[in-house]
RNA sequence: GCGCCCGUAGCUCAGCUGGAUAGAGCAGUGGUUUUCUAAACCACCGGUCACAGGUUCGAGUCCUGUCGGGCGCGCCA
């Protein structure tokens, strides 16, 4: 569709004058009036003459110009038609040499782009507030990949910080903790904390942890200040860098945890080029205070070491950034700083989002005003792509029945084991029926989370997760597996040889211009780091082509015919796969 | 109190950089299967685009204000 615009608008700059790039060709909201239109207000001015005289009067001289569009005035507009046939033939044609390459393109390339998502925590498993980063940022990641970026996807890890002191000496206290001779790490009372060392030790370590908090806080009554003394102990230990037994025991934490990760990141089809966690940035963090020392931008304040931040942004004049507690410690601000500077220095980025919740919008506005008091010019392209909460119903956090956080695995195991029963119900003659419930389920609980608005607050509603029906994603597979469906019949009885008589699909103008506005959807779906838009796209075609084929029979039509709609179906199978493969959501071929 | 975000049909949401009678899904009502998977399709029902001003040839879209809801606001991340 962008190749017929592109040739309206230089048949309209012919004419009037006007530069093309000015020339702005819409689709009309109503298809009725054609596939594209010109609205002529803008050049009232510059030819002195009503809209709609011009609009007849350019019409009339579009004729001559324009071979396979018509062109029609209506009232202050042009509407343009593009013959039927030339527009099947051109789209399916584009589709059919490109395949799994359409909506791919070059546009990104020679540019980095870094993402930072997920962002998980160790000794902790991973729960239902992570999903909305890690699927929107994998998304963006594809999305970017798709378009000829070098991507660099990052899972800054929270592993770092005092309270993972409190951890080890819990550990070594009550666990036995210790490193064996072998180097390894064994837990002598393992069993009796509930730690599972060969399966899923965190889910153990995560009552070793939040036992640990208690200890360590004076308010509580379970303080104990021996332990307080030794896990501050273990954490300027773990500080210094020393390699010792400390340091081995965090580093177990940390290693299977992230095995913990991998599980669930496998099965949402989640890939980080690079595990940076927080620990990664520590030996950067006193050059980057420096750095700010030497700017001149530090002030003390209340013993804290801040950069004020009203001059750049009168919004802050009342929050400065804080770099340094009282005590001398650095804080969040500081390490996402230094991790800026050295990703800025690695990959020169075009563009480093940061898929990070909306309640963090003060921190990284923060962020962005240090950098421009640095006179860091890659300040522009650190972007926050914040998102909504995603909340339990009635607007409540989201937790399990026990009311403590909902632990992401076994979401996905209920959203999944749901999925088996409706397509046992669905379609019991299904072989392989595990792997596609799991496709399924997993697919609808992804393209919940990415048809809206990133920005919008998502309500988890299990029973509209597990719907199926109307906008999801178990929808777009459906369409998807049925256009498989059909060409595998085709195929059987050996039709669609014929030569495709293109005509024929004049009634698909509603699909054939849905897959003509793909690659422009990728493309303004990576811009804006937006994916619903994509998501959008995917169902409108679904719709539109839902509509269709019910309406218009694919075999057994004349063999031409039948040419021309097996061709419109095998175009939109692939679209709706390369669409669903960017969001993250498998495409069986049946269901 | 200050800052930011959101406010479109009963519910959940589309509506691209302002453009022609505001679109979907769910819910409701009524239909469609000897024919490519009924997880589908069709029809009907349903909206003072929170409110009030302003800019513009033209505002759901931009600006200002009001109201309602959310998030955030120095030693956590």
């Amino acid at each position: 569709m962008r190749h017929f615009a592109d040739s309206i608008a230089q048949a309209l700059s012919a004419l009037t004058g006007v530069a093309p790039s000015e020339i702005k060709i819409e689709e009309p909201r109503d298809r009725a009036m054609g596939d594209l239109a010109f609205p002529c207000f803008a050049l009232a001015k510059a030819l002195k003459k009503a809209p709609p005289a011009i609009a007849s009067e350019l019409a009339g001289q579009l004729g001559a110009k324009l071979t396979g569009i018509t062109a029609v005035a209506s009232g202050p507009y042009i509407n343009f038609q593009v013959e039927r046939a030339l527009l099947a033939r051109t789209v399916v044609g584009t589709i059919e040499t490109r395949r799994a390459e359409y909506g791919r393109s070059d546009y990104g390339r020679g540019k980095t782009i870094v993402i930072d998502f997920s962002s998980p925590n160790i000794a902790k498993p991973m729960h239902v507030g992570h999903l909305r980063s890690t699927i929107l940022g994998q998304a963006l990641v594809n999305l970017h990949e798709a378009l000829g970026y070098r991507t660099v996807g990052i899972n800054h890890i929270g592993d770092w910080g005092s309270m993972f002191g409190g951890l080890v000496v819990a550990m070594k206290r009550w666990g036995g903790a210790r490193v064996g001779a072998d180097g390894k790490v064994v837990l002598d009372r393992a069993k009796e904390l509930g730690i599972d060392i060969e399966g899923d030790p965190v889910r153990g370590l995560l009552e070793v942890y939040q036992r640990s908090k208690k200890v360590l806080d004076p308010e509580k009554p379970e303080h104990d200040p021996a332990f307080a003394a030794e896990a501050r102990a273990a954490w300027i230990e773990l500080e210094s860098g020393k390699d010792g037994e400390i340091r081995a025991l965090w580093r177990w934490v940390t290693e299977v945890s992230m095995r913990g990760f991998s599980r669930t990141y496998k099965r949402l089809g989640i890939r980080h080029d690079l595990v940076r966690g927080e620990s990664f940035y520590e030996p950067f963090l006193a050059p980057t205070f420096a750095r700010c020392e030497q700017a001149g931008i530090t002030e003390i304040s209340d013993g804290a070491t801040i950069v004020a931040l009203k001059a750049i942004d009168k919004g802050l004049a009342e929050t400065p950034c804080l770099l340094k507690q009282r005590d001398g410690t650095t804080l969040y601000a500081t390490r996402d700083l230094a991790a800026l500077y050295h990703r800025w220095d690695e990959f020169h980025f075009e563009r480093c989002l940061y898929v990070v919740g909306a309640e963090q919008k003060l921190h990284f506005r923060q962020l962005k005003a240090v950098l421009k008091r640095l006179g860091a010019d890659f300040e522009p392209r650190v972007e926050h792509v914040d998102f909504g909460l995603l909340l339990g119903t009635g607007r409540t956090k989201l937790a399990s029945r026990k009311g403590d956080v909902l632990v992401l695995d076994e979401l996905l195991d209920e959203v999944v084991e749901e999925t088996s029963r409706v397509v046992r119900e669905k379609n019991p003659e299904l072989a392989g029926q595990q792997q596609i419930a799991e496709q399924i389920g997993i697919g609808a609980l992804v393209f919940n989370d990415l048809k809206r608005e990133r920005i919008k607050d998502v309500v988890f509603e299990k029973a509209e997760v597990l719907s199926f029906e109307g906008e999801t994603g178990p929808y777009v597979q459906y369409t998807h597996a049925r256009m498989a469906s059909i060409l595998r019949k085709a195929a059987a009885s050996g039709q669609g040889g014929a030569t495709p008589d293109w005509a024929a699909l004049a009634d698909a103008a509603p699909v054939l211009i849905r897959l003509s506005q793909f690659p422009d959807v990728v493309r303004s779906a990576a811009d804006h780091a937006e994916p619903s838009e994509l998501a959008q796209a995917l169902l409108a075609l679904s719709r539109d082509l839902s509509t269709w084929y019910v309406g218009s029979r694919v075999l057994d039509q004349e063999p031409s015919v039948t040419a021309a709609r097996l061709a419109l179906v095998r175009s939109c199978k692939t679209v709706l796969a390369n669409g669903l493969r960017l969001l993250g959501v498998a495409a069986p071929e049946e269901m």
